[in-house]
RNA sequence: GCGGCUGUGGCGGAAUAGGCAGACGCGCUGGCUUCAGGUGCCAGUCCGGGUUCCCGGGUGGGGGUUCAAGUCCCUUCAGCCGCACCA
């Protein structure tokens, strides 16, 4: 019989499917295990080869847990709202919706050819109103608190997109998503306060098992720096409030810089009012890459007929207004140092401004001295002779005593911008009352159903396309009964994606987004697989969300999940990121109808490193056929008469079966001990390649001597999770019982994994020499002696002296001989 | 500029805790089987030299520690990915 993978994969999935093989149960008894993948979005050009990459990883890992005796939630679901959806509705002339089941449809389609053991019953869809009532009641709730609010700020904005973006969104000055050239635009914007959560953000990364850079990242992004806040008495009579991570170098502030867009400038009257507004609205008009982009040239407008006063030195320095200085971050101004720092020792030199050293160690007439963390101050008043850490304490205290500063911590995150000028998103629910301002929806009249509309174009102007639509936007205030507006923006993609996984854990309740039972059953999740650039992204905006919910007793941990562990890329065959324009994507389709699932399955993992890119090659696909082909050979001859197993052996060498706990031959018991070892843990190592080498070096044992039936069964057992049709199907075939997924992860001996006798090279001078057998264990002198008494060992030591011997157990023997 | 990662055969990649570099697979070479084969099986395959066997070299480059280095230290080059005027 032929290994006819077609009609093999089909029986099993369709008997998954009707049996419901992989529901999760609540309620259960049993200890339960979460294994989470990101949802993807349902793009129309269907799955590519980068999808099953982390699915498959998952899969593996929960069928293994399934075989550990777990309860495992493995869900799959789609995040279904968002642009590509949108744009190509407006382009192909049919409405997001329908769109947007086609591509579910298509999806669901493909990963239920890989056979993923997904429960399917939990599926999810953002935009499903059923779902995204629970998104919109959790906006509800952030507004409730005060962590959602309206503000005029100037936005990333999307030419063509014709979108806000969020920060996270915008790459190199572009559109994440569509590539076009972002620019700056003032416009009032719902925000969420993430940055409220900061700091739990990054403390609680240390409670939690992620891999090490996506922690890094997360910290970067967070930007937690301490420092203090200054300050500086102006001669206009304000005082001018500066941050800085130096107080100690206070000393050294020999001007001060604000950011174009800052406060005061608005109240003050300089001497040259023209020359500072012409530098204001060139200032403006550039976004803020542009602004970066010109960083290297330092450009800045002095305020002339105001001047600071030195806190310390109690000297009058200028006042200057650069871009430079960034309006979002810390207070928006700046006390300069240029001795110790490169940006303020640009502006000086550029300016002639005085430069004061402060802290001994550097050469400030060639640069900065930055790197002065251990340094010695000087020219610092009382302070002078103090290490960097002593000065920086004193002076901070002696700030605060003075009431002229304080500590104070500063994050580079910013608040998250949640609205967006589009028709496919979840709709904000919220209305504008001329009399009460921004009024919440009652929960009762959730989910707000985004409307059906003729047209959803976006529009010039910037707004959202459920804008035009007087007979949805007119309604009544909910708190005073009169006219009012409703909010026409819609959420950002991730809003949808920001809590997903807590749904998983009870789909359908229609009264709380999961009932809490549920929750605290599941939750948190157990191990979660996603993609690097998510790390900023969707897994920050989760834990944000996941803390909040935390916060209002919804969920019952702080975080949302356990472990995060993230896949590299697979790139096309020419090396380069999959994509349709360089026409390089692999189609799952293709691969699965030319090898089938399995083997698609089995070379994705084989692939390479499961953490770093890898360039699909679709000669070497093959191997892993030929593996499934080899094992079918195997046990499909292998039939389950009891004595068919050793009647073909010509070898007659075979030890009689053997009727241990693992029910393998004594021929093959060391090969499967290692090999039950070796794939278990590489599995829980994310080290997938090295398991299927591991699954081909036994098949290849198994060739050279015929296993026995309990050989092959333990075979399909590890298979199983990896290659589970043809597992299933053999399994069947050999008539074991029941099926090759519900067998129990098979345990190993580890005096089992031991060869008997083991290869020990020998070296001399640290050169190797050659090998001899020895057995496992054997002594230092046991082993010298065989050492020396080997043939061509004694010839190369010849009228040679051992002068010293360095033996490692049962690894190697070296001589060092005079 | 800052942070992180990676450099190993023709290719993808292996190498617990410093201990035989190149597992496993692709490709290639040879043989056998079937010959309808683009099937299967067996053997070989880091490089160079003499060819049972042996000798020398070898993990981006240079230096070091060590009996022993892909692995540790210093230095240098190349590539990839984040972040980027964050005071």
């Amino acid at each position: 019989m032929k290994y006819e993978f077609q009609s093999i994969e089909k029986k099993w999935q369709s008997r998954w499917e009707s049996e419901k093989a992989f529901a999760a149960v609540n309620g259960s008894s049993l200890p339960k295990f979460y294994a989470l993948i990101e949802f993807p979005y349902p793009s129309g050009d269907g799955l590519h080869m980068g999808h099953p990459r982390p699915y498959t990883a998952m899969d593996i890992i929960a069928r293994k847990r399934r075989m550990q005796g777990y309860n495992v939630l493995f869900p799959m679901g789609f995040d279904a709202f968002g642009l590509p959806t949108e744009n190509y509705a407006i382009k192909n002339k049919i409405h997001p919706s329908v769109v947007t089941r086609r591509n579910i449809k298509r999806f669901s389609d493909q990963l239920k050819m890989l056979g993923y053991s997904f429960d399917w019953d939990r599926c999810v869809d953002t935009t499903d109103p059923k779902y995204y009532k629970w998104t919109q009641w959790i906006f509800l709730k952030l507004f409730e608190k005060g962590l959602a609010y309206k503000a005029l700020i100037p936005v990333n904005w999307c030419t063509s997109c014709k979108c806000v973006l969020a920060n996270e969104e915008v790459v190199d000055g572009e559109c994440e998503r569509c590539g076009a050239p972002v620019v700056r635009r003032e416009k009032s914007q719902w925000m969420l306060k993430i940055t409220e959560y900061a700091q739990r953000l990054v403390d609680d990364l240390d409670s939690v098992d992620f891999i090490e850079r996506v922690k890094t990242q997360q910290r970067n992004w967070i930007g937690r720096s301490v420092g203090a806040e200054v300050d500086f008495a102006t001669t206009a009579g304000d005082t001018l409030r500066v941050f800085t991570t130096r107080p100690d170098t206070l000393f050294g502030a020999t001007y001060m810089v604000m950011s174009p867009e800052h406060a005061l400038l608005q109240k003050w009257s300089p001497g040259n009012p023209g020359e500072i507004k012409a530098y204001q609205d060139a200032a403006a008009k550039k976004s803020d890459f542009e602004r970066t982009e010109m960083a290297k040239d330092k450009s800045g407008v002095e305020i002339k007929g105001i001047r600071a006063v030195n806190p310390v030195t109690g000297g009058e320095i200028p006042i200057y207004i650069s871009d430079y200085v960034l309006a979002s971050y810390g207070t928006g101004a700046i006390m300069a140092v240029p001795g110790h720092d490169q940006r303020d020792w640009e502006f000086a030199k550029k300016f002639a401004l005085p430069i004061v050293e402060v802290v001994k160690g550097g050469d400030i007439e060639k640069e900065a001295f930055e790197d002065c963390d251990t340094g010695i101050m000087v020219n610092s008043g009382f302070i002078t002779g103090l290490p960097v850490e002593d000065a920086k304490k004193k002076i901070t205290k002696w700030l605060a005593d003075e009431k002229l500063g304080e500590e104070k911590v500063n994050f580079k995150l910013r608040d998250w911008v949640f609205s967006r000028q589009r028709y496919w998103g979840e709709p904000i629910p919220i209305v504008h009352c001329e009399k009460c301002g921004y009024v919440p929806l009652p929960e009762s009249e959730l989910p707000l159903l985004l409307p059906d509309v003729e047209n959803y174009e976006t529009t010039e102007t910037g707004e959202s396309p459920l804008a035009s639509m007087p007979e949805w936007t007119a309604t009544v205030c909910p708190k005073c009964g009169g006219p009012a507006q409703r909010e026409t923006d819609t959420m950002p993609q991730w809003a949808g994606s920001s809590w997903y996984f807590l749904r998983y854990a009870d789909t359908g309740n229609d009264t709380a987004l999961a009932s809490r039972e549920a929750l605290d059953y599941w939750t948190p999740v157990d191990w979660y697989n996603g993609g690097m650039e998510h790390t900023t992204l969707h897994l920050l905006y989760s834990r944000f969300w996941h803390k909040f919910l935390y916060d209002i007793g919804v969920v019952p941990t702080p975080e949302p999940y356990m472990k995060r562990t993230s896949h590299g890329f697979i790139l096309g065959e020419d090396g380069q990121k999959m994509s349709k324009s360089r026409g390089n994507v692999i189609n799952p389709d293709e691969i699965i109808s030319e090898y089938g699932a399995d083997t698609s399955r089995l070379y994705v993992m084989f692939i390479g490193d499961f953490e770093k890119t890898a360039p699909w090659s679709s000669k070497a696909v093959k191997g892993c056929k030929r593996l499934l082909d080899r094992i079918w050979n195997l046990a499909e001859t292998n039939t389950a008469d009891d004595s068919a197993s050793g009647s073909s052996s010509s070898t007659g060498s075979r030890a009689a079966e053997s009727t241990g706990a693992c029910e393998c031959s004594a021929a093959h018991e060391t090969a499967i001990h290692k090999a039950i070892k070796k794939v278990g843990a590489d599995i829980e190592n994310l080290k997938f390649n090295t398991a299927i080498a591991t699954l081909m070096s036994l098949v290849n044992d198994f060739y050279a001597t015929p296993p026995t039936r309990g050989d092959i069964k333990v075979l399909l057992t590890l298979l199983s999770p990896f290659a589970p049709h043809i597992a299933e199907e053999l399994w069947e075939i050999q008539g074991f019982g029941g099926s090759a997924a519900s067998q129990p992860w098979p345990d190993y001996d580890e005096s089992k994994t031991l060869d008997a006798m083991l290869e020990i090279a020998i070296q001399i001078g640290g050169k190797l020499k050659g090998t001899v057998m020895a057995p496992i264990g054997s002594g230092d002198d046991d082993l010298l002696s065989i050492v020396v008494s080997d043939e061509k060992i004694s010839r190369l030591i010849g009228g040679g002296k051992i002068v010293r011997t360095i033996i490692v157990k049962n690894k190697l023997v070296n001589l060092i001989v005079s």
